[in-house]
DNA sequence: GCTTAGAACTTTACACCGTCAAGTTTGGCT
DNA sequence: AGCCAAACTTGACGGTGTAAAGTTCTAAGC
């Protein structure tokens, strides 16, 4: 069925995306080439074409694989956090930022300027799955305005995790960082509404 | 004396930045390239090896460049505040969201990690002098912590302004942008203390 | 089971890129 | 005047994305 398998060699495009992933990984985003991850997959350098038919394309594939990892370093550090409200929001900028820390090229080829089809159906899905997360985290926070407080900790975190990729000094290491965040989310007015009715029972 | 005049051309150090100022703004990072910046100059694809031996090197004194003008409009939009420490730490904002919004590329290049001297002195001088801006404008607000309120603002509107600058949905106009910073503001708990003796009155 | 259509892949080619290695021109200093 | 070194040109090499054409294999239809 959805066996996926090429003639020749057998899911060609899993294996290219993944030898994009260590490209980016060691090299940065400009790394990302479709003569090396041809290379990696040991096929020709035209190969790729067929599944990707322009390097914007093998670079969407690589940012949506890299939006899945990001959502799951937020999910993991949300698991881990202590049950309240404030905790999970804190833990979903933890995730964010060790995401950025582990995979700072990704990071960069993710929220950088490098053309990639903004449109494409498997990266919209994947960034809006790890937008919500954000949106659920910042949700039980609709003091003031929720969208402003959704948009003050995104803005806040992924401000943070950017110069920390860019090398910019201070932010020394995780530790640190995850420090200053939990003193900034102390310093916030996070007025916590009632749950809101935990959900409004979507009835069927 | 320094008049920087070379043989044939006059000055072609500048005429090469200011091409690659131009590349970058209507191509992006990527579109920085020797040749074509050599090309923009009407010199042959080698001319700039002399002044830049590497296209890293050329990167650079373009992100100078970018760090000049982005120091420039901060101090712009402050002038235009009121004279309020509030209103100023708010109006550094307003500029660096500007900087973002009229040099998308250049903002792009300057905090991405394209490959570049972070050492080179020019350059170093140019970050300090617009860090130093943000520096400034966040002192009187020594509540908690000097460093933390620092970085808590660098990092949101660094964030913002890069979420902006990535095609983010919602960031709209620069309008509701700095409607969303003035409200975030408000809500902060910026502390004032007293101005430190507004100086300690140089002497001299 | 054979044939055939088309997908998957290879080969070749082209224009562009950064960079190096030589030449050539030119301006200023002795 | 003569020379030298800086500024620039020309040419070449390997690498890049991508288009076009050729080859090989799979799977479906009869």
């Amino acid at each position: 069925m959805s066996q996926k398998k090429s003639h020749h060699h057998g899911n060609l495009r899993a294996a290219l995306v993944d030898a994009g992933l260590a490209l980016v990984r060691d090299g940065g985003p400009d790394a990302l080439s479709i003569r090396k991850v041809a290379a990696a997959a040991n096929v020709s350098h035209a190969a790729p074409a067929h599944h990707f038919p322009t390097l914007a394309h093998l670079r969407t594939a690589v940012i949506a694989e890299g939006y899945r990892r990001f959502r799951a370093f937020m999910e993991e550090a949300i698991a881990q956090a202590p049950d309240t409200a404030h905790d999970r929001a804190l833990g979903a900028c933890f995730g964010y930022l060790r995401f950025a820390r582990a995979y700072p090229g990704l990071f960069d080829l993710m929220f950088g300027t490098h053309a990639h089809d903004h449109e494409d159906a498997e990266l919209c899905a994947a960034s809006d799955e790890s937008y919500a997360v954000l949106a659920r985290v910042s949700a039980p926070f609709a003091g003031n305005d929720p969208a402003d407080t959704e948009l003050a900790i995104w803005s806040l975190v992924h401000g943070f995790a950017s110069l920390a990729v860019g090398g910019q000094k201070m932010l020394a290491d995780q530790e640190t960082a995850e420090a200053f965040f939990t003193r900034l989310f102390a310093r916030l007015d996070l007025v916590e509404t009632a749950p809101a009715t935990p959900r409004p029972a979507p009835e069927i």
